[in-house]
DNA sequence: GTGGTCTAGACCACA
DNA sequence: GTGGTCTAGACCACG
């Protein structure tokens, strides 16, 4: 199964807490992360570990699964579902970060910056997330 | 007058509006791109450009005018307020997208992107943000 | 608006509340009998003519503008959302009764049923539901 | 004994399992496709084959006896229990599946679907049901 | 044990 | 006014 401890809340952010567990999730099985047929924790045992309510796991839980990235197995629990047949191919993974990108591109054009900037930046991000800024 | 169509919403998005033009507004004249003393669009006018409530660019106007950025002057409108003393130099303006900009690459490396592929990305949108999809 | 009276829900069904307005949306919706924009009765309204929970209500909207059926209007509430282009084909609203009519199907044949009595019956049932039965 | 390969379950159906096992049987067993007396998988055998739990079959099975349709005979397992007396008429076997194809016929309805339409699909679904979708 | 549903009530952000 | 979020607690069906 896997571990709960994997999961994290932010409880500062503006982000509803379901919201943030959904895309957690949803990154780690687009990315393959998590075999198909893998075990989720309980909705009782996350909401435990995360100190919130047991409907709020739930509620994030069920939208994995009308997505169709979960599957509920009675009486088992939710487990990761099966991949339609074909890994998540990169274009599609590209796709999920491009309606991000593209609202930063806006902003760094709105603020006069050159492309080179920007990409710059972005390419030391990328590379060492933790680098102390100049 | 600024013409009303420089700005844009995006309805989608789950960021206010009036947030949304706030950031807008700042951008801009953080980045000198508005003279100071320029006119803004009025307030009926603006929303009914953009097809929203006028309450909320009223909103907007207020925490701008709060901030400094924009000024009230009676007869004529909200007007961008004198600049503080210095033209922001490139490096402060690119520190306003750093943010945003990390959030991006946490996320692409948690989908197992490689930074090229998210370069290439961020470098189209940077060109030419309205370019079909391929 | 649209009327809430148009709403009904079936107490004793053991299909769950939220689940009925889904599909009872969902067809109309895709049958095209409202038109987009039109917009829906206020989560507090239509849970106080059902005598249900607003939550309830809520979780249906939710599950709908997930599904891309409706879209939130902020301050304003939900509404029909625009179709993607093409008015709804009738091949992919015939794909929304295939699973139902294999189940069936399936049955028919459990039951050592011929398939013309089976069509015929559809075909009844299809003319003038209210019908005696023979 | 009656091959276990017979039994089907949908496990993304909404129906519960064991539900869908007293069905499945009893259709067969009203429509006399399994003489009195045969014998059923047993329910490990049966649990095996459908990769379910064993109380699950367990359960079937002891509604179906209850129901008089099965019965238990020790050191043998379940079988077919002997026929009440007629065998019974098409007419109430096509009763059986009415209720379920006037709830299609409704959905089809809503959805404005044509009559021909509905029934056409229907036809292939009983001659073939595996036929790929076109 | 598992998840699902519904209720009741509180508080918040947005327009 | 609108919908959204979260909590708390009850009951149910399923395995």
């Amino acid at each position: 199964m896997i571990d709960p401890r994997l999961f994290s809340i932010a409880t500062g952010s503006p982000e509803p807490i379901y919201r943030q567990l959904v895309e957690q999730v949803r990154r780690r099985v687009l990315a393959g992360q998590w075999a198909a047929g893998a075990g989720l924790p309980s909705v009782r045992e996350l909401a435990q570990a995360l100190a919130i309510n047991p409907m709020t796991v739930s509620k994030a839980y069920s939208l994995l699964e009308a997505e169709g990235l979960l599957a509920r197995q009675r009486g088992i629990g939710m487990v990761v579902a099966e991949a339609p047949g074909q890994p998540p191919p990169a274009a599609e993974r590209l796709a999920l970060v491009r309606p991000a990108l593209a609202r930063v591109a806006e902003q760094a054009r709105e603020l006069g910056l050159a492309p080179h900037e920007v990409l710059t930046l972005l390419s030391e991000l990328m590379e060492d997330p933790d680098e102390p800024r100049p």
